[in-house]
DNA sequence: GCATTCTATACAACCGGTTTCATTGCAAGG
DNA sequence: CCTTGCAATGAAACCGGTTGTATAGAATGC
């Protein structure tokens, strides 16, 4: 691979001229340029990335840690973040971390190893469960999806209580009154905030919420199957399913199937995220609409602004949602 | 940051010293030693990956280039890959390409200015197209997923062709005659493999094949169900549907869904890959399996051989798929 | 007791660019 | 004609590690 030296004795320069041929042409003059950009097309030169990297101690790269980049709504926030990256002409490491701490910490090297100039996580471990503070300080991080807002990093997510609350005010609209949840990991924010916005609708209906109609899963097809076998075999009086994901209501759906339940007459459900596939399960998935890719796209340039910029106020972004209403949902006013 | 001349300072020692610590300790005496790894700990010194990878000329980084992300697909191959690469010690840089190939050429651009050591590329685009053939000879190169395995690079995917015999083999074996095919897009060598598969299977029975009922679709469930729709208005006397992706079969389910056929009695439809959603369709879907995460595995490990490795065989693994027999094919010997 | 070998460490070059500072030559101004 | 200023270019330092070679001192051998 033909180097700088190379291309400056061939056309007769100094390297550093040759490396102002490209930075700065201006500087040169019009003759000279010429003969350096012949000399390197010729030698058909390019400037190690390395070196530049190393002499700018920039990487240019950001790395995004996902839980599971096989699920398919990380994978379309990712998608995004890709879009950003682009945009922001940064490169991506894309690490998947399967929620272990380990691995996620390796990623958190990196970037105190100067190998990425930032992080995006995904998902709501918060960085100081990793890294002790004055650390995690000086790490340019922006957390999506599911993030604490009330954090010292930058987010980017939803309003996952509003939106909550909407489906269930939907649901309630459609006449129901014995609404089962199946809502996803116990211990996790999202969770939490989902199912107060849940109780808001319901309180604000008149109605008293009942803690024995909820039902713990994770975030997949196969929890939300084995959740919703449990809840509907001990909770038989139920006409709809608020489930906490799109995947938690897929599998819900297949429970209710094998249970004998004809869908949706006898139990609604609805679902939490709008992926692709819940306009063509059956029957077609009511949902909350979370603007995944977008959500990306503005992380990273969250991000893109923390590396170039200034300081900046630590931005809280909510994107806004909306219900998706198709026919999972029925209206049983009129029983 | 402190660097290794801190650490050198605060030791008593020369900067070879400290760097020795780290990359040979059994050369220093155990009393230096220890001084060292004081001082650096003290300091929390942590050397610079930039001035490392400058000075070995090897970012350790592997560039994948994926034509959609996601696609859930390709996202479980990227999974697969991301394993190999934990195990490798190498990091992945993830490219979204959308197809794109300017965006294709900006990655082998990072390859060649060593920003990545190797390419490891999802889907079938040949090297070729992008590179003039002296230049792709140098890059370290694996294709993945229905890639030409008569090129100069090594390769890692599935038998389409053989693979596909089997699907049409069975649905013959259940009784079909009229099949039509939902292939996905025609110019894409998969597609062609594929269908070269279901003409064996169905010369083999000896029947004739009929070039009428093949509609082409892109490897979507929009482009399915689109697909669906036109053929199944035209020809209304199939009993089944040879699907080339599982998208495309989700979609095809839909459309039939919606033109008023009962799934699986009136028509029978299989699919092609095994995504996690097939099993959560309704019917549940007949499919081939495809080792989505072995093929991201075996991918990376060949590159992982390719770069530290001597000149190996230019290796075209084929792994071995399945048929998963679910509900969506229905046997109609009987009438 | 001196030559030889080995061990532990320091010195300095090197990786391939970028950038600061110095130098040269030419044009404009007094 | 001499000074000043600017444009064009080169020389050399620098980024932060790694590593080949040199060297000093200790250990070994005869």
């Amino acid at each position: 691979m033909a180097q700088i030296r190379d291309v400056a004795r061939r056309a007769g320069v100094s390297p550093a001229t040759v490396s102002r041929a490209f930075s700065d042409p201006a500087k040169l003059s019009k003759d000279t340029l010429a003969r350096v950009l012949a000399a390197a097309t010729d030698l058909k030169y390019k400037p190690s990335s390395l070196a530049q990297l190393f002499r700018e101690k920039r990487t240019n790269t950001v790395l995004v840690m996902v839980p599971d980049i096989a699920n398919v709504f990380f994978a379309r926030v990712v998608s995004g973040i890709e879009r950003g990256a682009v945009e922001s002409k940064l490169n991506l490491v894309v690490s998947d971390t399967g929620d272990d701490m380990d691995i996620e910490r390796v990623g958190i090297e990196m970037v105190q190893t100067y190998r990425a100039d930032g992080l995006i996580q995904l998902g709501e471990r918060p960085l100081n469960e990793l890294l002790p503070n004055e650390e995690h300080a000086q790490i340019p991080f922006v957390q999506a999806i599911s993030a604490d807002p009330r954090g010292a990093y930058p987010t980017v997510g939803i309003d996952d209580r509003s939106s909550s609350d909407m489906m269930a005010r939907h649901l309630i609209a459609q006449g129901h009154r014995r609404i089962g949840v199946i809502a996803g990991l116990q211990n996790r924010l999202v969770t939490q905030e989902r199912l107060k916005g849940i109780k808001d609708a319901i309180a604000d209906a008149g109605l008293d919420f009942d803690d024995t109609i909820v039902e713990y899963a994770p975030y997949s097809m196969g929890g939300g199957e084995q959740a919703a076998q449990r809840l509907l075999s001990r909770a038989r009086h139920l006409t709809a399913l608020f489930c906490m994901s799109d995947e938690i209501a897929i599998g819900a759906i297949r429970a209710a199937h094998d249970l004998g339940y004809d869908l949706p007459g006898d139990l609604s459900i609805s679902g939490f995220d709008n992926i692709e596939f819940g306009k063509y399960c059956t029957p077609p998935l009511t949902t909350v609409m979370q603007p995944a890719e977008k959500i990306g796209e503005v992380a990273m340039a969250l991000m893109s602004d923390m590396l170039t910029g200034q300081d900046m106020p630590v931005v809280h972004a909510m994107l806004p949602t909306e219900l998706v209403v198709r026919s999972s949902v029925q209206n049983i006013c009129g029983e």
